[in-house]
DNA sequence: CGGTTCCTTGAGGATGATCAACGAGGGTGG
DNA sequence: CCACCCTCGTTGATCATCCTCAAGGAACCG
């Protein structure tokens, strides 16, 4: 958890509940609120003209996001969208900029947040030299086991489609479903019912 | 400028001269300073196996780079190289630390550096979805003027070679000729003399 | 079961990468 | 002033491969 829950509401934060595929704020929208989830799971994504999506990230419980635009004068630059039912709390981008003056240690937190999300974007956007796919899915996989601390050698269920793989990679579906099988041969993860486990 | 250059000094930081190609660090490398430019220009960048490279970023008199793996214990996700001769204030990563408890308002002067580098990393990661040659050549363009806070209207010379927009925009060389062609062909820009006006 | 979402396969076409060769400009030293 | 070199820019031809479109199958859920 980011910042302590009780603190929060202390501070005048709001829960609010989104169903899923409501959309908690639109690119280009002014950031108002700080955010972070209670329960449930959102998604940042950016879609080109011809439809065509592309995610900066998923967010889960007691995980903060869009907080970037709160510290510089920018309008948010991802849509984010609940992918399940979601309860968030909101806190006032005044009164979350008095929280941080007010403790110190909580500035330290995000410099380590933001650090660490620069870093793990640093990681993913090296993959746009890799046109192949394989390469770009595999530096994916290995970007998703390290951002959440998992050993690389340990097989896990892999939780997201194989459409996600691709919103994340920017294939296309189709591409990325013939990859997984040339991988799943080259023994670099294993298929079971479908499932992917890497 | 990042951190007044005097400060830095009365901290124990050291300036340190770098030929042209030389490299500060590389890609795996334990981070034990704080960087600033006094004058000359840091290229960050990523090299795949093939040797084909990936910039992730260039700075210049006045700026920092390398944080996060300061705050977070990483190692570096990328090798730095001088473009030209550079002379560069180091600060050991504890001394560094030490200044930023000391003095508060440089904890929000890097929370807001961070901010401003994740929103570049989010709105130039967009183009991994467009594989078309131009879209990401024009996004990289765009990016490029806001955060030398340009205005997009107003045409300037691009300072950076064919070369470099292609490890910018994970393309070929021959294809960023043919698309920046075409782009002026459809007046997105302007070439006079092998230069680029954007 | 019926519907929805996700997964899978094939065929064909578009296009960026690759390779090879050359041109243009700028700087250096004789 | 000229010759040389080195980097950068340019062009054409060919190839590999990812995207696209279309169709159908599998799993899951009420």
């Amino acid at each position: 958890m980011v910042i302590d829950e009780d603190t929060l509401y202390a501070w005048g934060a709001i829960a609010k509940k989104y169903q899923k595929n409501d959309i908690l704020f639109y690119e280009g929208d002014a950031a108002n609120y700080y955010y972070q989830i209670i329960s449930g799971e959102v998604r940042m994504y950016h879609c080109n003209e011809d439809g065509k999506e592309f995610n900066q990230g998923f967010f889960t419980d007691g995980c903060s996001f869009g907080e970037p635009p709160l510290f510089i004068d920018e309008n948010y630059p991802s849509n984010a969208m609940a992918q399940t039912e979601t309860i968030i709390l909101k806190l006032s981008k005044n009164k979350f900029l008095n929280l941080l003056e007010e403790y110190p240690s909580l500035k330290t937190k995000f410099l380590k947040l933001l650090s660490n999300r620069i870093f793990n974007k640093a990681a993913s956007s090296k993959q746009i030299i890799n046109q192949n796919p394989e390469s770009r899915i595999k530096n994916y996989f290995e970007n998703y086991k390290r951002q959440h601390q998992l050993d690389q050698k340990e097989k896990i269920l892999f939780p997201y489609t194989r459409q996600q793989i691709a919103d994340f990679t920017g294939l296309r579906v189709e591409t990325v479903i013939r990859a997984i099988k040339k991988m799943e041969k080259a023994k670099i993860l294993d298929i079971l019912h479908h499932k992917i486990y890497i």
